[in-house]
This record gives structure tokens, C-alpha cells and sequence, in this order.
DNA sequence: ATGGCACGCATGGCGTGA
């Protein structure tokens, strides 16, 4: 990017194997310095560095087999990169990778799903956020540059997902765990995407299996980038990429991008 | 109200995603 702008990117590749060229192709005709990579679904004996490294982007991930898995690509690689949480629960390495430039801190995040309300996993999901902002308030001071990007399985608002009346039942919408979401940004983030854009039906996400999902609008804003305090005063402009998201084979989500003034 | 599509895999059906 050009040197006066830093430009992050956040795409859920849904297999980066399955994805790489999509990825390759969007890396050099979008120029971010960071892209947050989620759902990478390779273990990391596996994983395409060497593509991405012949691309100019250096990359950190760690994943698993079929499921999870979360990578940083950037123009420099990073000084300092923690894989998963280190508060003695469950790691979840292959959902948390925090990379540092200096002073400057991305964190990505795949925020588990949670499969249903009644299911173990969805109440793993709210202790998950509770377990971030711990991270948070143990790690970084809001007057610190943070950025966390990633697919959070969240919609904020009603403006964030289609008929929002039928969704407060679900596992990325009910009250609860919207709550959840909240509580962590109250950390002292800002939403960089909704700083720039409040109109309703900007979504990041839409589901495979209604083919005309995308011409319908009927979609869900669950990916994010979010800034501390520092960052978000330097905050340029948000977008959010759907060309992607028409070409064959690709993603169920696309790309999330923001620049800042450098 | 329900199902739908794509992914990976000890693959020919299943678990998972959202």
C-alpha cells in the first residue's frame, strides 16, 4: 500500500487450500500490509507459507485438520506472535494468534460458532468473550495500538443481518450473546466499519446454501475490524469487498478491509 | 416452518459451519 496508508483485511477463507488462489489474487490486487485469515482448516505441516512467502507476505498461522485454524499474513513479518490464550483453559490455538510489529498489535480471532443455544458450545462461545477481554485487560491498555480483526459469529444489531425479528434465537444474534460481544468491545474498541458506513444491509457473510443469498440480501455482518482508541483516531475508510464473494468457488464470507493514516 | 451448499476426510456418508 502506499507508505502513507496501513491498510488491514480480514477474510474467513473456509479452507485456505481450497482458497489460495482467490487469496493470492485478492493479496496482490488489494496490497494490505496485514490480512487476518480464519477457518483455515489445514494443520501446519500443511499449510501454503511458501506460496504466500513468494507472494511478499510472510505468514504466521496454526491450525488443525477439517476445522479451525487461523493465520496472519503481512509485508514484514511480525517481532512477537502469541498462539492461543495463555490463562491455563483451553488454548484454542487454532481460533486466537495475536501478532506484533512493535507497538503495533493484530489480534485474529475465529470466535467459536456455537451450534445451538442448549449446546455446550454455545455457552464455550460466551465464556470465549470473557476469556478475551480478560486477555485484553491483562495484556494491552486501550491507549496502545490494537487491532482486532476476525470473524467474531456475531451480528451487533438488527441492521447486521437479514430479518433480524427471526434471528433472536440464534446462536449469532440471541441477546446473550450479543452481550457477550459488547462486553468485550467495551474494552475500548471501534468498530471501524460501522465508523464509516451506518446504513443497514452491509453484510461480510452469506450462507452457501441459498444460491441467491447475495442477490437478495439476505446476509450477516459477523466479520469485523476493530480498533483501539489510537488507531481508530487514525481511521481513513472501511470497506467491505463482494466481489469475492460472486466468483466461483469461493467463500461463504468475503473480504473486510480498513485503511489508516500511517 | 424447513431445507438448502461446501468443506475435509481412516471419504461413497458424516460432522461441521452459521
Amino acid at each position: 500500500m502506499k507508505s502513507s496508508t496501513w491498510r488491514v483485511a480480514t477474510f474467513n477463507a473456509n479452507s485456505i487450500r481450497s482458497r489460495l488462489a482467490v487469496v493470492l489474487e485478492w493479496l496482490a490486487a488489494h496490497v494490505p500490509d496485514v490480512l487476518c485469515l480464519q477457518e483455515t482448516k489445514v494443520t501446519d505441516d500443511l499449510f501454503p507459507a511458501a506460496a504466500f512467502e513468494a507472494a511478499g507476505y510472510p505468514v504466521v498461522y496454526r491450525g488443525q485438520k477439517s476445522y479451525n485454524g487461523v493465520a496472519i499474513c503481512a509485508r514484514t513479518a511480525p517481532d512477537r506472535v502469541q498462539y492461543g490464550f495463555d490463562d491455563g483453559g483451553p488454548a484454542d490455538a487454532s481460533r486466537l494468534i495475536c501478532a506484533s510489529w512493535g507497538a503495533v498489535t493484530v489480534l485474529n480471532t475465529y470466535v467459536p460458532q456455537g451450534r445451538a443455544l442448549d449446546h455446550e458450545m454455545y455457552a464455550y462461545k460466551l465464556e470465549w468473550f470473557r476469556r478475551l477481554r480478560a486477555l485484553l485487560d491483562r495484556q494491552a491498555r486501550p491507549d496502545a495500538a490494537w487491532l482486532w480483526a476476525g470473524d467474531m459469529n456475531v451480528a451487533r444489531e438488527p441492521r447486521d443481518v437479514h430479518h433480524p425479528e427471526r434471528m433472536t434465537q440464534h446462536v449469532c444474534y440471541h441477546a446473550d450473546v450479543r452481550r457477550a460481544f459488547e462486553d468485550t468491545l467495551g474494552w475500548g474498541f471501534t468498530d471501524v466499519f460501522r465508523e464509516r458506513h451506518p446504513e443497514a444491509g452491509q453484510y461480510t457473510f452469506y450462507d452457501y446454501r441459498d444460491r441467491e443469498a447475495l442477490a437478495k440480501g439476505h446476509g450477516w455482518r459477523i466479520d469485523y475490524l476493530l480498533a483501539s482508541p489510537p488507531l481508530a483516531a487514525r481511521l481513513r475508510d472501511a470497506f467491505i469487498d463482494l466481489a469475492p464473494r460472486r466468483q466461483p468457488k469461493c467463500s461463504d464470507h468475503t473480504f473486510l478491509v480498513a485503511d489508516f493514516d500511517a
